[in-house]
DNA sequence: CGGTCACTTGATCGTCTTCAATACCAGTGG
DNA sequence: CCACTGGTATTGAAGACGATCAAGTGACCG
């Protein structure tokens, strides 16, 4: 299940090659939180580095050294038991940032998924930066305290959610995030495989996929090819991933 | 498995009786960040109040008008699905802050599982503590982080762990906060019911009360009465909690 | 084309749930 | 003192949902 793991190939001062000002992610991160002006302060204080799909840029138990902010890409964070069975806690995506935790050491890894670009922050650098930009402080708050309400729904989802319920709530999530085309029909790309959503919802690949071609017999989704997903009926999906069937 | 719910009773200025400088939660609580000399503000921040064992003092969905800091006893925090399958996402002691959601409705309901006093913060005032004291920010960010940790600890547990590890990860979480005594064997007390419990790690009251007699006749713990418990073997349990059977 | 990999589909199995009965304990009142 | 009650926990038997094991399909790529 876990891919052979590369480290990160890229390294390179933030500002050198694509400032802050222009970075994709800047409106969607913590980083909207510093001013205009004060931007080059931001952008020396990381690192630019790109891993490929596939390549783990964060491993679970090691060191904290340091902070990410994803700038493109996305990637799925996990902990794993000895035995290998794996529980993925997030997908995320541009903006996201990671490896809040106080901990000496991280309680996850992070394994890219597509093509991933992420800006880099040593523990020291972010320190001063959180204390010379309270609002930054403020924002990864805001960001923590909605993660936390995220976490808990996918307790709940994992608790006592069917494999129906399971399956229909991640589509509709996934839903939210990157919308292809809205018509009546609401069309998106899933970027993972059917292994991570599996680890993603607790199930098993062949759960995943028995669960899918039914909502599809059903007439509630549409699968035009493994990584695309059409909800024909959102009103009906909402039902069926809150229990009302 | 919902209790009647009765509403919080008692209600008074902060300072008026028990000022935050006598304050038991203080030494385990975000309000440590703010300075004893500033103690004063702290106190006419909040309100007091205590709710009976059973009493519901936070409505999943319910306008999110105020924040809360436990300063008695223990609650369950939790959310239900429209035909009440209920999940627990923590369960919260003294000195545990609730209510940072960022959305405009609670994630999650609150019952007191013994008499519980709490202050009551309202969003305005807790952001001008906020405001005027950075380091309190801080601390809520420490908390913040460590409970995401936990969470997805807790995705671990409900996604890919067998009863048997639920149960045995459970207990040796409970014991690290309640101690009773300590020789090689390790007692503490249980607050929850066997209901609270199943509903925290994603099982039946049945699965959870049979995994307990099963540890017991293996003697990994004894169980004097239904609220007690002794770990007889905790390098084994946490072999088991890990998977490593 | 052969190889790999991801996905799908089928058949069987096992863990946990469900349903049901019983035990237990504290509180109440005859 | 004891019967009665309601809530909680334990135990047993049967059943279901999802896991496991296994085979087959299709896409991509050297």
């Amino acid at each position: 299940m876990n891919a052979f793991q590369t480290r990160p190939l890229v390294l390179q001062p933030r500002g050198a090659i694509e400032p802050c000002s222009r970075c994709d992610a800047r409106s969607r991160s913590v980083c909207n939180a510093i001013p205009d002006t004060e931007l080059r302060r931001l952008g020396e204080a990381a690192t630019t580095h790109t891993v490929a799909s596939g390549s783990t840029f964060v491993t679970e138990g090691e060191p904290a050294s340091a902070f990410f902010n994803i700038t493109g890409g996305s990637a799925k964070l996990y902990k794993l038991l000895p035995d290998g069975r794996r529980q993925i806690t997030g997908f995320v995506g541009v903006g996201h940032f990671l490896g809040l935790a106080v901990s000496a050491t991280y309680a996850f890894s992070a394994e890219a998924i597509e093509h991933v670009r992420y800006c880099r922050f040593s523990r020291a650098k972010l320190r001063a930066l959180l204390d010379d930009f309270p609002a930054m402080e403020k924002r990864l708050l805001q960001v923590a305290s909605n993660e936390l309400v995220a976490a808990q729904e996918q307790m709940l989802l994992l608790g006592r959610k069917t494999a129906r319920e399971r399956v229909a709530s991640f589509l509709l999530a996934q839903s939210r995030l990157g919308v292809i085309c809205q018509t009546p029909r609401v069309q998106f790309a899933l970027p993972m495989t059917r292994g991570d959503i599996a680890d993603y919802v607790g199930l098993t690949i062949e759960t995943v996929s028995r669960t899918l071609t039914k909502l599809r017999s059903d007439g509630l989704v549409d699968i035009p090819n493994a990584t695309d997903i059409v909800i024909c009926n959102r009103p009906a999906m909402e039902r069926i991933a809150e229990g009302m069937t």
